[in-house]
DNA sequence: GGCTGTATGATATAACATATCAACCCCAAT
DNA sequence: ATTGGGGTTGATATGTTATATCATACAGCC
């Protein structure tokens, strides 16, 4: 799992690693991993673009896991607490994490055209965030760090 | 008008500056600054803190300006459309831009305890997440530098 | 049994944003 | 002077995202 999902690549690993990384690390830290939650991280997994949480609800729904807003909003506010998905600001919606052990200071790389959302991941020391809020003398506790424009497949016309 | 509004400072002259500056440029580019969008970029500028639309939208309604949402929405698209104002992307808010003249991509410090919310300016070349989307081949179009915490004066229990 | 903490269920509402069509106004070309 | 286009505004409706609140269920513990 590279930074790279704008490749090609066995996509299938990437819910099934994905998934298991999640329940080992729920099992370590005593986090419970319910049916719901684990759920709307598979339907994360399983593409590599952000999901509004009501388009998450609606797959839900349709399995019988839940019907009304709170239930994708908890398992979402579980999911991103826990590291395993991060919210995408720039669009209001959700996706899978995929640097899951890591320290995390992620750059979203976020494609106009197909959607697909990349992490990418940064040194924060060395970025143009924490030096601007050193030099005000601006305490950071979380940073957004979020690119839109072209893939390079969409951007070389492909 | 220094990036460090977080610090004490003559906020009149904040304002009067800032509009000043809009006039100024409007009328060089031949942009309409209308009555409502004046006094929307004038709203703005009057607190170092990002606004909501409804809230703006308050305001204008008890002035006459205007009641219905697309009038706040329509005059917050011309502001940051030609660069008098910034979104938030993390409040789903709107603040003045405090660097009109510049070249742009800054970075917004925005402090959880008092609202205040700091425009910097970024360096993007010496930035992480233009050195991610380099690495990646990725074309930006837009990014969004935002870090939440804590201003000097809260950070310091002041 | 009763207590506690966590997770769910259920309802309602708040907050943010846009689509659409009609009306108006200015200005310039015919 | 009329006509037509561009930009702006008015007005209504609707779409989308997010949270507050209270009730219920269930498991672990004493
Ligand atoms: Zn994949
Ligand atoms: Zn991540
Ligand atoms: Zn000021
Ligand atoms: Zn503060």
């Amino acid at each position: 799992m590279t930074s790279q999902a704008f490749e090609a690549h066995d996509h299938r690993s990437c819910i099934a690693e994905g998934v298991a990384s999640a329940v080992q690390i729920c099992a370590e830290r005593n986090l419970q991993l319910t049916k719901a939650r684990q759920r709307v991280l598979e339907i994360l997994l399983s593409e590599h673009r952000a999901m509004g949480a009501y388009e998450i609800l609606e797959v839900l729904r349709a399995e019988g896991l839940g019907s009304q807003p709170p239930v994708a909003y908890r398992a979402l506010e579980f999911l991103t607490k826990h590291g395993f998905a991060h919210r995408i600001e720039r669009l209001n919606a959700f996706i899978a994490c995929t640097h899951v052990d890591n320290a995390h200071a992620p750059v979203f790389l976020i494609c106009r055209a197909c959607e697909r959302v990349v992490e990418a991941e940064a040194d924060p020391a060395q970025g143009e965030i924490d030096r601007a809020a050193r030099q005000a003398g601006f305490v950071v506790e979380r940073a957004v760090r979020e690119a839109e424009g072209l893939c390079p497949a969409c951007a070389s016309g492909a």
